[in-house]
DNA sequence: TTCTGTTTTGAATGATTTTGTCAAAAATAC
DNA sequence: GTATTTTTGACAAAATCATTCAAAACAGAA
Protein backbone atom coordinates (compact mmCIF):
# COMPACT_ATOMS: atom_id res chain seq x y z
CA UNK A 1 0.00 0.00 0.00
CA UNK A 2 1.67 2.97 -1.30
CA UNK A 3 1.61 6.41 0.21
CA UNK A 4 0.88 9.37 -2.50
CA UNK A 5 4.65 10.26 -2.06
CA UNK A 6 6.09 7.01 -3.47
CA UNK A 7 3.36 7.00 -6.19
CA UNK A 8 5.20 10.35 -7.80
CA UNK A 9 8.27 9.81 -6.49
CA UNK A 10 8.76 6.29 -9.03
CA UNK A 11 6.78 7.75 -11.58
CA UNK A 12 9.08 10.59 -11.57
CA UNK A 13 12.23 8.46 -11.08
CA UNK A 14 10.82 6.32 -14.11
CA UNK A 15 10.74 9.39 -16.69
CA UNK A 16 13.91 10.52 -15.19
CA UNK A 17 12.51 13.91 -14.26
CA UNK A 18 14.24 16.32 -11.82
CA UNK A 19 12.65 17.53 -9.28
CA UNK A 20 12.62 20.68 -11.00
CA UNK A 21 10.50 19.72 -14.05
CA UNK A 22 7.78 18.36 -11.98
CA UNK A 23 7.82 21.31 -9.51
CA UNK A 24 8.00 24.06 -12.20
CA UNK A 25 4.52 22.39 -13.77
CA UNK A 26 3.23 22.17 -10.38
CA UNK A 27 4.78 25.58 -9.58
CA UNK A 28 6.22 25.52 -6.76
CA UNK A 29 9.42 24.87 -5.35
CA UNK A 30 11.41 22.10 -5.87
CA UNK A 31 12.25 21.48 -2.17
CA UNK A 32 8.64 21.46 -1.08
CA UNK A 33 7.71 18.63 -3.79
CA UNK A 34 10.94 17.18 -2.38
CA UNK A 35 9.34 16.98 1.15
CA UNK A 36 6.18 16.27 -0.38
CA UNK A 37 7.86 12.69 -1.97
CA UNK A 38 9.17 11.79 1.06
CA UNK A 39 6.14 12.53 3.27
CA UNK A 40 7.57 15.26 5.21
CA UNK A 41 4.69 17.74 3.92
CA UNK A 42 1.04 17.40 2.95
CA UNK A 43 0.25 18.11 -0.63
CA UNK A 44 -2.52 20.67 -1.36
CA UNK A 45 -6.15 19.51 -3.63
CA UNK A 46 -4.67 21.73 -6.48
CA UNK A 47 -1.27 19.86 -6.49
CA UNK A 48 -2.50 16.27 -6.48
CA UNK A 49 -4.79 17.19 -8.76
CA UNK A 50 -2.01 18.56 -11.23
CA UNK A 51 0.03 15.73 -10.12
CA UNK A 52 -2.50 13.03 -11.09
CA UNK A 53 -2.27 14.96 -14.49
CA UNK A 54 1.22 15.19 -14.74
CA UNK A 55 1.46 11.68 -14.43
CA UNK A 56 -1.69 10.46 -16.35
CA UNK A 57 -2.63 9.08 -13.24
CA UNK A 58 -6.50 8.38 -12.24
CA UNK A 59 -7.49 11.56 -10.43
CA UNK A 60 -9.82 10.27 -8.15
CA UNK A 61 -6.90 7.19 -6.99
CA UNK A 62 -4.63 9.65 -6.19
CA UNK A 63 -7.37 11.76 -4.20
CA UNK A 64 -7.87 8.88 -1.92
CA UNK A 65 -4.27 8.10 -1.45
CA UNK A 66 -3.79 11.56 -0.49
CA UNK A 67 -7.04 11.63 1.37
CA UNK A 68 -6.39 8.10 3.19
CA UNK A 69 -2.37 9.55 4.09
CA UNK A 70 -3.90 12.41 6.12
CA UNK A 71 -6.19 10.48 7.90
CA UNK A 72 -3.02 8.05 8.64
CA UNK A 73 -1.10 10.95 9.75
CA UNK A 74 -3.93 11.94 11.92
CA UNK A 75 -3.66 8.84 13.95
CA UNK A 76 -0.29 7.75 13.61
CA UNK A 77 1.39 6.80 16.94
CA UNK A 78 -2.39 5.93 18.34
CA UNK A 79 -2.99 2.48 20.00
CA UNK A 80 -6.65 2.57 18.84
CA UNK A 81 -5.91 3.99 15.55
CA UNK A 82 -7.65 1.24 13.91
CA UNK A 83 -10.23 1.30 15.85
CA UNK A 84 -10.64 5.13 15.75
CA UNK A 85 -10.76 4.24 11.67
CA UNK A 86 -13.65 1.88 11.73
CA UNK A 87 -16.02 3.53 13.87
CA UNK A 88 -15.19 6.71 11.43
CA UNK A 89 -16.60 4.26 9.09
CA UNK A 90 -19.66 3.40 10.47
CA UNK A 91 -20.36 7.07 11.50
CA UNK A 92 -19.83 8.26 7.58
CA UNK A 93 -22.08 5.32 6.74
CA UNK A 94 -24.55 6.52 8.72
CA UNK A 95 -24.33 10.20 7.78
CA UNK A 96 -25.38 8.99 4.23
CA UNK A 97 -28.39 7.25 5.20
CA UNK A 98 -28.91 9.98 7.14
CA UNK A 99 -28.95 12.63 4.44
CA UNK A 100 -30.93 10.45 2.27
CA UNK B 1 -23.27 5.92 16.10
CA UNK B 2 -22.73 9.01 18.28
CA UNK B 3 -20.50 11.52 18.65
CA UNK B 4 -18.17 12.57 21.77
CA UNK B 5 -20.50 15.78 22.22
CA UNK B 6 -23.33 14.01 22.28
CA UNK B 7 -22.07 11.63 24.52
CA UNK B 8 -21.11 13.77 27.46
CA UNK B 9 -23.79 16.37 26.61
CA UNK B 10 -26.59 13.35 27.15
CA UNK B 11 -24.64 12.72 30.51
CA UNK B 12 -24.56 15.97 31.44
CA UNK B 13 -27.84 16.87 31.31
CA UNK B 14 -28.76 13.43 32.66
CA UNK B 15 -27.17 14.45 35.87
CA UNK B 16 -28.23 17.60 35.34
CA UNK B 17 -25.24 20.03 35.67
CA UNK B 18 -24.77 23.59 34.03
CA UNK B 19 -21.58 23.83 31.51
CA UNK B 20 -20.17 25.94 34.22
CA UNK B 21 -19.63 23.01 36.73
CA UNK B 22 -18.35 20.42 34.06
CA UNK B 23 -16.15 23.11 32.33
CA UNK B 24 -14.75 23.98 36.03
CA UNK B 25 -13.55 20.39 36.53
CA UNK B 26 -11.95 20.31 32.93
CA UNK B 27 -10.67 24.04 33.72
CA UNK B 28 -12.35 25.44 30.56
CA UNK B 29 -14.56 28.12 29.50
CA UNK B 30 -17.77 26.95 29.88
CA UNK B 31 -18.31 28.59 25.94
CA UNK B 32 -15.58 25.60 25.10
CA UNK B 33 -17.48 23.01 26.67
CA UNK B 34 -20.72 24.27 24.88
CA UNK B 35 -18.95 24.04 21.55
CA UNK B 36 -16.98 20.65 22.34
CA UNK B 37 -20.75 18.92 23.38
CA UNK B 38 -22.18 20.66 19.37
CA UNK B 39 -18.96 20.02 17.54
CA UNK B 40 -18.20 23.43 16.88
CA UNK B 41 -14.92 22.79 18.78
CA UNK B 42 -12.12 20.04 18.96
CA UNK B 43 -11.70 18.53 22.50
CA UNK B 44 -8.13 17.48 23.04
CA UNK B 45 -7.06 14.78 24.48
CA UNK B 46 -6.37 15.85 27.90
CA UNK B 47 -9.73 17.39 28.39
CA UNK B 48 -11.21 13.59 26.25
CA UNK B 49 -8.98 11.87 29.46
CA UNK B 50 -10.99 14.12 31.98
CA UNK B 51 -14.11 14.03 30.66
CA UNK B 52 -14.01 9.73 30.74
CA UNK B 53 -13.19 10.02 34.56
CA UNK B 54 -15.47 12.94 35.17
CA UNK B 55 -18.69 10.92 33.47
CA UNK B 56 -17.60 7.45 34.37
CA UNK B 57 -16.94 6.45 30.70
CA UNK B 58 -14.31 3.76 29.67
CA UNK B 59 -11.41 6.13 28.62
CA UNK B 60 -10.30 4.30 25.66
CA UNK B 61 -13.94 4.24 24.34
CA UNK B 62 -14.07 7.82 24.78
CA UNK B 63 -10.53 8.23 23.04
CA UNK B 64 -12.05 6.00 20.26
CA UNK B 65 -14.78 8.26 20.07
CA UNK B 66 -12.92 11.12 20.27
CA UNK B 67 -10.62 10.21 17.55
CA UNK B 68 -13.47 8.67 14.81
CA UNK B 69 -14.81 12.53 15.23
CA UNK B 70 -11.70 14.30 13.98
CA UNK B 71 -11.44 11.66 11.23
CA UNK B 72 -15.16 12.07 10.35
CA UNK B 73 -14.39 15.94 10.18
CA UNK B 74 -11.14 15.58 8.16
CA UNK B 75 -13.32 13.45 5.43
CA UNK B 76 -16.69 15.65 5.82
CA UNK B 77 -17.50 17.20 2.34
CA UNK B 78 -15.45 14.62 0.43
CA UNK B 79 -17.35 11.83 -2.33
CA UNK B 80 -14.93 9.46 -1.24
CA UNK B 81 -14.74 9.79 2.35
CA UNK B 82 -15.48 5.77 2.57
CA UNK B 83 -12.77 5.05 0.26
CA UNK B 84 -10.42 7.26 1.80
CA UNK B 85 -10.89 5.88 5.19
CA UNK B 86 -11.25 2.13 3.69
CA UNK B 87 -7.94 2.39 2.34
CA UNK B 88 -6.49 4.53 5.49
CA UNK B 89 -7.15 0.96 7.24
CA UNK B 90 -5.20 -1.26 5.05
CA UNK B 91 -2.21 1.51 5.11
CA UNK B 92 -2.36 0.93 9.15
CA UNK B 93 -2.83 -2.46 9.04
CA UNK B 94 0.07 -2.62 6.86
CA UNK B 95 2.15 -0.62 9.19
CA UNK B 96 1.56 -2.89 11.73
CA UNK B 97 2.88 -5.92 9.95
CA UNK B 98 6.16 -3.81 9.13
CA UNK B 99 6.71 -3.55 12.46
CA UNK B 100 6.49 -6.69 13.89
C1' DT C 1 39.75 14.61 -7.55
C1' DT C 2 36.89 18.23 -9.65
C1' DC C 3 32.91 19.56 -12.26
C1' DT C 4 27.94 19.40 -12.92
C1' DG C 5 23.50 18.64 -11.86
C1' DT C 6 20.22 16.99 -8.43
C1' DT C 7 18.34 16.49 -3.97
C1' DT C 8 17.91 17.45 0.89
C1' DT C 9 18.11 20.30 4.86
C1' DG C 10 17.14 23.87 7.94
C1' DA C 11 16.58 28.70 9.17
C1' DA C 12 13.76 32.58 8.45
C1' DT C 13 9.55 34.47 7.22
C1' DG C 14 4.51 34.63 6.37
C1' DA C 15 0.13 32.85 6.40
C1' DT C 16 -3.33 30.23 8.34
C1' DT C 17 -5.49 27.75 11.93
C1' DT C 18 -6.41 26.88 16.44
C1' DT C 19 -7.27 28.20 21.14
C1' DG C 20 -8.95 30.71 24.82
C1' DT C 21 -11.30 34.93 26.89
C1' DC C 22 -14.85 37.77 27.35
C1' DA C 23 -19.22 39.96 27.19
C1' DA C 24 -23.53 40.39 25.03
C1' DA C 25 -27.47 38.01 23.12
C1' DA C 26 -30.54 34.26 23.16
C1' DA C 27 -32.81 30.67 25.26
C1' DT C 28 -34.75 28.38 29.27
C1' DA C 29 -36.48 28.01 33.79
C1' DC C 30 -38.73 29.90 37.79
C1' DG D 1 -41.12 39.87 35.20
C1' DT D 2 -36.04 37.95 37.22
C1' DA D 3 -32.51 34.52 37.42
C1' DT D 4 -29.91 31.08 35.32
C1' DT D 5 -27.97 28.75 31.59
C1' DT D 6 -26.43 28.43 26.97
C1' DT D 7 -24.88 30.18 22.63
C1' DT D 8 -22.65 33.42 19.78
C1' DG D 9 -19.18 36.21 17.87
C1' DA D 10 -15.35 39.50 18.20
C1' DC D 11 -10.88 39.64 19.48
C1' DA D 12 -6.09 38.42 20.80
C1' DA D 13 -2.54 35.08 21.69
C1' DA D 14 -0.47 30.95 20.57
C1' DA D 15 0.51 27.26 17.84
C1' DT D 16 0.81 25.11 13.51
C1' DC D 17 1.69 24.95 8.80
C1' DA D 18 3.43 26.52 4.24
C1' DT D 19 6.90 28.74 1.53
C1' DT D 20 11.28 30.62 0.17
C1' DC D 21 15.96 30.56 -0.11
C1' DA D 22 20.65 29.31 0.16
C1' DA D 23 23.83 26.16 1.62
C1' DA D 24 25.03 21.39 2.31
C1' DA D 25 24.92 16.74 0.85
C1' DC D 26 24.86 13.51 -2.72
C1' DA D 27 25.62 11.09 -7.25
C1' DG D 28 27.73 10.39 -11.49
C1' DA D 29 31.00 11.56 -15.20
C1' DA D 30 35.21 13.13 -16.81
Amino acid sequence: MESLGETIRKRREDKELPLRTVAAYLDIDQAILSKIERGQRNANREQVIKLARFFNINETDLLVSWLSDKLVYEVRNEDMALKALQVAEEKVKYQKIKKL
